[in-house]
DNA sequence: ATGGCTTGCACCGCAAGA
């Protein structure tokens, strides 16, 4: 199984790209987020006719998150779980299904802002609710996959210039140290458990050329219970939609399971 | 130099992203 997470900033802008990197990839699972639209607009039925089956928890003008399944593979309806149970929250930013057994989820971390503002203290109370939930599911579903746009570079070599980058906003120590907490629940960042080239990012401004100067941050993750890890053959960040027309300013991630 | 692009909203310049 193939499982892939991408934010494509608009869906509506990029319904396209991701019908064209459906077919290029073949993914099994591709968990989207930032879609920027309510649900009544959600383009099932396009994804449909493209063999994928969707599930969406969307919101106008901001965030949004969904997950495809490819025509097949078993899931589960009545443990589609959209928001972080227990935690109020207005902003559309998670939506978990299993898939034939395994728990996926697609999550889109608060962006933060900058240290210091409430933007920032809003998105470290995700990041704890979300380490709750998740040491939640891992004891219901051995078979756990955490996969969005965290918003978290979490070492020095996810950042394309540390020195500039030090203590702000996607990089800063408390950041950090709530991302080794969800890690230290017992999960893997799938793609550090494979070389990997150096300068792999999966995020780029949209300004100062910043692609074409591979001057990025990797964000976007993909977090696996061990048991799944334990079947995890590859990790990769598929940067070619990234150079296509009017692109996301992100690139998505794909794991390959069993 | 706190900008630089891109999006959505709504009526065009602003908020927000990362």
């Amino acid at each position: 199984m193939k499982i892939a997470t991408w934010n494509v900033n608009s869906l509506k802008v990029r319904q396209q790209h991701v019908i064209d990197w459906l077919e290029l990839s073949h993914v099994d699972v591709l968990c989207l987020q930032e879609l920027k639209l309510p649900d009544e607009k959600f383009p099932h039925a396009e994804f449909s006719v493209k063999g994928y089956r969707s599930w969406c928890a969307g919101q106008k003008t901001y965030n949004g998150v969904a997950i495809l399944v490819r025509d097949g593979l078993e899931v589960d309806e009545v443990d589609i779980v959209r928001n972080i149970p227990g935690f109020e929250d207005l902003q559309q930013r998670l939506i978990a299904a299993t898939v034939n057994g395994t728990r996926i989820a697609s999550a889109y971390f608060p962006n933060g802002q900058a240290p210091g503002t409430e933007k920032f203290a809003y998105k470290l109370r995700w990041l704890d609710a979300i380490t709750q939930w998740a040491a939640d599911e891992l004891v219901r579903y051995p078979s756990f996959a955490l996969a969005g746009d965290y918003n978290i570079a979490p070492e020095d070599r996810d950042v394309h210039d540390p020195q500039a980058w030090l203590g702000q906003n996607l990089v800063s120590p408390e950041e950090r140290a709530a991302f080794a907490r969800l890690v230290s629940l017992g999960l893997v960042d799938s793609f550090r458990s494979f070389e990997q080239p150096e300068k792999t990012f999966t995020w780029w401004d949209y300004r100062m050329l910043a692609f074409r100067r591979n001057a990025g941050l990797r964000i976007d993750h993909i977090l696996l219970s061990s048991a799944l890890a334990a079947t995890c053959t590859h990790c990769e960040v598929d940067k070619t939609p990234r150079k296509w027309d009017q692109p996301s300013d992100h690139a998505p991630v794909i794991v390959y399971l069993g």
